[in-house]
DNA sequence: CCAGCCGTGGCAACAACCTGCCGACGCCGC
DNA sequence: GCGGCGTCGGCAGGTTGTTGCCACGGCTGG
């Protein structure tokens, strides 16, 4: 067995590493007139937004896989992946096609890929470094995991209407993520901001609210994730 | 330049991926007479300790390298560490080796080894994938770090000592990690574990502890950092 | 059996955190 | 100017988290 397939039956082939999943399914994004896309990460399917940063050297450049121009194209992210610094840069790819929207959810979404209703790819965990990723073909299987994202697209908002209110919160983000990530005391952490601690906590909230994240544990747990601090 | 080496200069060189220092290094394990080494995660060094997991059919399987077993080993570990499932069956591998001497630190180590005061490897940030590290032969430098780690050894506790209070909380460490990684309230979680209110809290401080956090927050970063949620 | 030790969990006091409310201030557009 | 709008930050009241204290019960060695 090659050491890049692992498992094939039923129209479902498992995969490890996103090249691999590059390599076999890169022609199909060619002519898919629909994409859709869910991810929890910046990171996640970096290679279907343009040419992956690799360091030098290295002998893995790709380019983002050609598409037709009336593709359309549906993209959930994850509210905290607009607290990320390169965020504003990876929209800015990401709307280069003509027909892209973007809608953000608060709650976890599983990374997923569906083209044009007859593959998708579902991301798997990560183990002994590279990720698992399905390959899913079989029909059935495929429509009821376009039923699962179409849920999920409508739960979440438009990107413009969540982007109108986060503006500030965005440029504050990583100075109270730090604070926080410091165990400093909110009093002391207003403090050092030049905020009133009600507005410091107000900061708090929000972040808390992109991060979608019920308890300041939780909102570690997920900052840690997205690799903001 | 060869992908492998990024710099040279005045004794200092640095590599990018483990593998690299791996095999640069391996053979002064050999005969050194004084191993010290530093690390916040249970992956760090991995390939110092056993033949590392690697899936199966990879080209990389590594082995611990020989060393003399009169060579002083003394290891500083994160607190958090001992939270991890898989930790009994580590430090089995480094009890191994009769003179090894392990200590826990709550503070937060640089990930560090010094081989008999002449060689320091030090981990550094990981980006586009691999980590790097800095391989120092510098006299003055390796000295100086020598001193640092000194250092952090005195203050940090050794590890029967502070393994004899920590049984209870490793039990419960993942019920409750994952409970506060949900967002559920103690009252609720509590109830969950069938434990009181004040006793929730005693583990989860007590967890807290182990993870050097002055805050829920902070523990949710470390937590994850640790890869314990 | 008893004394000592330890984990438990209720109570309480306190610190920290969360939020609704509202007045203050600055910034427009009219 | 002036009314609307939005942000700020104090205050208050509530919830949640943190810790010391102590009584209770189980266990153990004497």
């Amino acid at each position: 067995m090659p050491s890049t397939a692992r498992t094939t039956d039923g129209g479902v082939t498992v995969v490890r590493g996103e090249e691999e999943v590059f390599r076999r399914t890169a022609h199909l994004f060619a002519d898919a007139t629909s994409i859709t896309c869910a991810a929890n990460t910046l990171s996640s399917w970096g290679w279907t937004n343009g040419p992956r940063v690799i360091a030098d050297g290295s002998p893995h450049d790709r380019r983002v896989p050609p598409r037709r121009r009336d593709a359309r194209i549906r993209k959930v992210y994850r509210s905290g992946m607009l607290l990320d610094p390169s965020w504003p840069q990876r929209m800015a790819t990401v709307l280069e096609h003509p027909g892209a929207e973007v809608r953000i959810s608060t709650d976890e979404v599983n990374e997923t890929i569906i083209l044009d209703g007859r593959l998708a790819i579902l991301a798997g965990d990560q183990r002994s470094g590279e990720r698992s990723y399905s390959l899913i073909t079989r029909r059935e299987t495929v429509h009821g995991i376009s039923a699962l994202f179409e849920a999920a697209w409508r739960s979440a908002t438009d990107l413009d209407v969540y982007d109108a209110g986060a503006a500030e919160i965005r440029r504050l983000a990583p100075q109270v993520l730090d604070l926080l990530g410091r165990g400093v005391k909110d009093e002391a952490a207003a403090r050092e901001l030049g905020l009133g601690v009600r507005t410091y906590r107000r900061r708090v909230a929000e972040l808390m609210a992109a991060l979608g994240a019920d308890s300041r544990f939780q909102a570690g747990v997920r900052a840690r994730e997205l690799g903001l601090v």
